[in-house]
DNA sequence: AAGACACGCAACCGCTTCTAA
DNA sequence: CTTAGAAGCGGTTGCGTGTCT
């Protein structure tokens, strides 16, 4: 694939100059590819001062960017919860559901796959999944409706057996509630409202890995070392920002001595701020439909809460995500650390946004994304 | 080996929504 | 209430890479 390195100013790579000419350097916008620098300058910025304004981020950065590019740049690419790699049957399974369920709505669709971007669940089923379920019902013999049906819209039709599915697609009538809790294999012990924690499962294998930013595969890796070695600095300043942004110092960064697998994730003292809550720390944002006594009880700091993975657990008292894994990692940050900042999940919990009310059709889709957390291999609650 | 083609993905574009003044 | 700027979102584009012929 691209390599940002190679990148030359020609064709999406370029320079953009809003007035010809114009010797001013705030005018000339950088398009196209991010070079390995550019992508060091964000992480740096982002994981030393936090999200604010999008604009303010391109130009304190150095970055010779609009506020939009860089945000996309950090939400897609290099966001540290990101998971990388191909999708699993089970997220495949899972976006198939819930395409069938919201249609075109990735976001939606993103903010229930820990890890994933709208943009690469986008791309995904325009490429893959829309192909697969092209194939198979063309090969079916099922009614005319099916093919186009399937592709742009939820569906009436069940498509048999798309990747390996063992599930229907949803019909999109007051039925689906029971198709959808018959026909998916319920799990209720792997569901719990604090199992949203970036936890391993076996089926879900979500894992915080701060260096999935440095995939470099597809670039130049020579560059990605930079990057490593910027982690644990960057996490370092953080400690030292400015009082009236970071509270406290970041006494316990990241052990780095294992770079295999960095797993857990922020824990930050919930306070009287609107810092992140522990649920949201490198998982999926949750959504408004669960528990509000989650929050309430985050929000009073209960010590010592033990997500359902057993390999987490949260020691408020020194605010420490603890990691039983030998294999893996503590992750701290201090007091008030923005850590929602540094996820780029939105200065509003704006994934929480839109599920609230949204109803499609004559059926609760609140209802139904209820039923989608009893999936077997998701270790969290939407 | 080389060209054609298909595919995947990163990034842009334009529109909508949100928020603050 | 209005408006401007920022953020979010989905659709689309175009380039690099892999595969086929």
């Amino acid at each position: 694939m691209r390599n940002p390195a190679d990148s030359i100013l020609t064709g999406k790579d370029r320079l953009v100059n809003d007035n010809n000419n114009s010797n001013n350097n705030k005018s000339k916008l950088r398009k196209g590819l991010w070079s390995p620098e550019e992508d060091e300058k964000l992480m740096r910025y982002m994981l030393t001062s936090g999200q604010g304004c999008w604009s303010d981020i391109a130009r304190n950065a150095g970055l010779q960017r609009c506020g939009k590019s860089c945000r996309l740049r950090w939400i897609n690419y290099l966001r540290p919860d990101l998971k990388r790699g191909a999708f699993s049957p089970q997220e495949e399974d899972l976006i198939i559901h819930l395409h069938s369920i919201l249609g075109n709505r990735w976001s939606q669709i993103a903010a229930r796959l820990p890890g994933r971007t709208d943009n690469e669940i986008k791309n995904f089923w325009n490429s893959t999944l829309k192909k697969r379920l092209k194939l198979n019902t063309s090969t079916s013999s099922s009614s005319p409706n099916d093919s186009n049906s399937s592709e742009d819209q939820p569906t009436t039709n069940h498509v048999n057996n798309i990747a390996g599915m063992t599930t229907p697609m949803m019909p999109m009538h007051n039925d689906v509630h029971d198709i959808m809790t018959s026909t998916i294999h319920m799990d209720s012990s792997c569901s719990s409202s604090t199992s949203m924690h970036a936890t391993t499962t076996a089926a879900g294998n979500y894992q915080f890995d701060p260096f999935c930013m440095l995939d470099y595969s597809r670039h130049d890796m020579s560059h990605a070392d930079s990057l490593i070695n910027l982690m644990p600095t960057c996490l370092t300043q953080v400690g030292s920002m400015g009082s009236s942004e970071a509270g406290g110092a970041l006494d316990h960064i990241i052990n780095l001595g294992d770079y295999g697998v960095l797993e857990a994730a922020a824990g930050n003292k919930m306070g009287h701020h609107q810092y992140l809550e522990k649920d949201q720390l490198f998982s999926l944002p949750q959504l408004e439909s669960r528990s509000n006594n989650i929050e309430e009880n985050n929000m009073n700091s209960a010590n010592d809460i033990k997500g359902s993975s057993s390999t987490i657990s949260y020691n408020n008292n020194s605010n420490h995500f603890m990691n039983n894994s030998s294999t893996t990692t503590c992750f701290n940050m201090a007091d008030n650390f923005k850590g929602e900042s540094i996820l780029g999940f939105g200065n509003n919990g704006q994934y929480q946004q839109g599920v609230e009310n949204l109803k499609m059709g004559e059926w609760d889709l609140e209802g139904l994304m209820q039923d989608i957390s009893s999936f077997p291999f998701l270790d969290f609650q939407v």
